[in-house]
RNA sequence: GCCGACGUAGCUCAAUUGGCAGAGCAGCUGUUUUGUAAACAGCAGGUUGCGGGUUCGAGUCCCAUCGUCGGCUCCA
């Protein structure tokens, strides 16, 4: 199985990787992961889907003929246009286009206009075998199909596609007409690099969806909108979470009330699971002295996403990237025994990175987060065990939060440091820990860090998306470097092993996901506000006050609507802030000293007292229920 | 960083071919004291992102800049 980098500033919009079909009977490619430059194999294989898969296979066949009839369309409104490389995605397709003029959004409803006519002429799709020289000649006029043919291996069959008057050259295959299309729709304009290379001319990239039936398609339509609907920028926004300020910076968040106790909550659970777990918590300075970057390698290799030192006593300081030298140097501060073994350092640790601007995004991609960080100095045996039980914790910690995950192998990158041994070595111990743990997984060729190779483990959401977010990573280069030792039985010093985690990844990326994953309805452990009281009449605001100070006695975060509101508009604005209960008190509640419970996500439970209600909720906190009463098993 | 689009009140949006910058919601004040998703009225709110330019006159046209959005590249 071969997989297509991710690529995309969306960490969850890496779902658009896509799966290609083995390439029998093409020597040198077998097996072989595709890296950035592949765009060549993309357009000769043209079908990229799921081999096991009849029903994505189909819909990538309808999926690549639609990028052709698009295609045809685009040479009959610009003439001039060159053509890049229309696959297949997940979800759709994409064609590239080098054109005379930017495209505006009109341009695409005359686009999809023309495609349906085509569409209704319902012309046939036509396969010509050509050799090298004939597809040369054909597509003399264009530089890029040109280069895609040169870098065609050599005993590769050549073909190419016709329909009506566009031909192209692709492997196929294709629908029969363009009446077997099915219903589609174009989505949006976005520039594109040819084959993905920002040293190389920037294309006009349409990006489309194409379905069997106009239900699939509408269906997907709605999920789009339901995506903008949970969008944490949005529900940041209106739910009162953060914001980011032009002023103090891009990609810098402000954790406003709300947001920062969503923060904490997950943050104190986090904690007290750690330290069920044998972690120790440390903290480490924001900046650093040069020497220890030096040290690390990360002026060597990180520098690019570092910021400007500022110099202090004529000394370089740094804002740190990296919590791993802080935590080095705090083992390091004395000499340790393998009965010590294995220390497990845990922090927030704060971290600044530069970003390019175009690839900041919400609290998805900033430029100051907090890691839930974790170093574990370990023997070089121990490393397979810590490796499977950090697998164990990462795994409980998905289901805390009701995400079903996806394990990644991302392994040397181009820029790094330490031997291919050391490589070889570690990476051998993360797939170990793995299979030990019965994972499947799949491969980010050259995605690992410079000083070692990760296992990424990619959250799916409640809407089937995937977000990069815990990270853990075997390192043999930062203890060689910093001469990283513990004493052994024979009295000798010895190497650790160390490991790099994160649980959650960023708390700046977790609690986004998060919103977006609840679609901003948090579960009632935490939700900011778990309980709104309600009185009906400013007659009731004495009795909302004193079940306040019950319920916050209980351990709840409870507000009373003062407001001069009606019940109605309270009940509203409770619904629309996402508040678990809302807790009614009339007049028949005051006497009764009892409130009338509606849960956000369900029916009016009626009045109760407040021992009831406190029956209901906290057993729901202590176990992070996702449900809000019995009558609803399966909010989210 | 690159390509494209977009920046008007706290939010969502209006404003003919360049001709006095408006509405709803939110906010404040008053009236209403209300039974499960928006009571009524009034007031206030803006150097149209920032800086230049063209013009008698710029929200509108031009240039530059900052930011946002969709992608590309890169990443927790």
């Amino acid at each position: 199985m071969r997989v297509e980098p991710r690529r995309s500033n969306v960490p969850w919009r890496g779902c658009r990787s896509i799966f290609l079909l083995p390439t029998s009977g093409r020597p040198g490619t077998g097996g072989r992961t595709m890296d950035h430059a592949d765009n060549s194999d993309l357009e000769a294989m043209d079908i990229a889907v799921e081999p096991t898969d009849a029903v994505a296979y189909e819909l990538a066949r309808l999926r690549h003929s639609c990028a052709h009839l698009m295609a045809e369309a685009v040479q009959d409104l610009f003439p001039d246009a060159k053509f890049g490389i229309g696959p297949a995605i997940e979800h759709g397709f994409y064609y590239d286009f080098d054109l005379p003029r930017p495209l505006a959004p009109d341009d695409l409803e005359a686009i999809e206009s023309s495609m349906r006519s085509n569409q209704a002429r319902r012309e046939p799709f036509s396969r010509q075998v050509v050799s090298r020289d004939e597809a040369l000649r054909i597509f003399a006029e264009n530089p890029y199909k040109v280069e895609l043919i040169r870098d065609l291996p050599a005993d590769e069959i050549i073909t190419t596609y016709r329909q009506g008057e566009f031909l192209d050259l692709c492997r196929g295959p294709h629908v029969d007409t363009t009446g077997d299309i099915g219903p589609f729709k174009l989505l949006s304009i976005a520039g594109a690099y040819w084959r993905g290379d920002e040293k190389r001319p920037m294309l006009q990239r349409i990006y489309g969806t194409a379905w069997r039936s106009q239900d699939e398609l509408d269906a997907h339509l709605e999920r789009l909108q339901e995506a903008q609907r949970r969008d944490h920028r949005r529900l940041g926004r209106e739910l009162d979470l953060f914001s980011v300020s032009e002023e103090i910076g891009p990609g810098l968040i402000l954790w406003h009330p709300k947001g920062a106790m969503v923060r904490y909550l997950v943050e104190q659970f986090e904690q007290q699971e750690q330290l069920a777990r044998g972690y120790d918590l440390v903290n480490t300075p924001h900046i650093a002295s040069e020497k220890i970057y030096q040290i690390s390698g990360h002026l060597e290799t990180f520098r690019e996403n570092m910021y400007a030192p500022m110099s202090i006593e004529e000394v370089d300081y740094y804002l740190k990237p990296m919590n791993c030298p802080g935590h080095i140097m705090i083992y390091k501060s004395r000499v340790h025994s393998y009965r010590d073994l294995p220390i497990r350092f845990a922090e927030l640790g704060t971290v600044y990175r530069y970003e390019r601007s175009g690839t900041l995004h919400g609290m998805l991609r900033v430029r100051g987060f907090t890691q839930d960080d974790a170093h574990i100095f370990c023997t070089v045996d121990q490393v397979v065990d810590e490796v499977r039980s950090v697998i164990d914790f990462a795994i409980h910690m998905a289901g805390v939060f009701g995400y079903e995950f996806q394990a990644y192998l991302a392994t040397r990158p181009t820029k790094a440091i330490g031997s291919d041994e050391v490589w070889e070595r570690a990476t051998t111990d993360l797939i170990r820990a793995m299979q030990e743990r019965g994972w499947s997984y799949k491969i980010d060729e050259g995605e690992g860090t410079f000083y070692g190779p990760k296992i990424d483990i990619k959250w799916v959401d409640a809407l089937g998306r995937e977000w990069t977010g815990p990270t853990i990573q075997v390192d043999f280069n930062l203890p060689e470097r910093f001469d990283v030792n513990y004493i052994a039985e024979d009295g000798e010093r010895h190497r650790v092993a160390m490991i790099h985690r994160t649980l959650l990844g960023s708390m700046e990326r977790f609690v986004g996901g998060l919103i977006e994953h609840y679609a901003g309805a948090f579960p009632v452990w935490l939700a900011p506000v778990q309980a709104v009281i309600i009185p009906i009449t400013d007659g009731q605001i004495e009795a909302a006050e004193d079940v306040k100070r019950q319920l916050e006695r209980a351990g709840l975060r409870v507000e009373v609507d003062t407001s001069r509101d009606r019940m109605q508009a309270k009940i509203r604005n409770a619904q629309l802030q996402k508040v678990p209960y809302m807790l009614v008190i009339g007049k028949r509640e005051e006497v009764a000293r009892a409130v009338a419970v509606r849960p956000r996500s369900g029916p009016d439970l009626g009045a109760m007292s407040i021992d009831d209600f406190l029956a209901i909720v906290q057993p729901r906190i202590a176990s992070h229920s996702l449900t809000l009463s019995d009558l609803d098993g399966t909010e989210a």
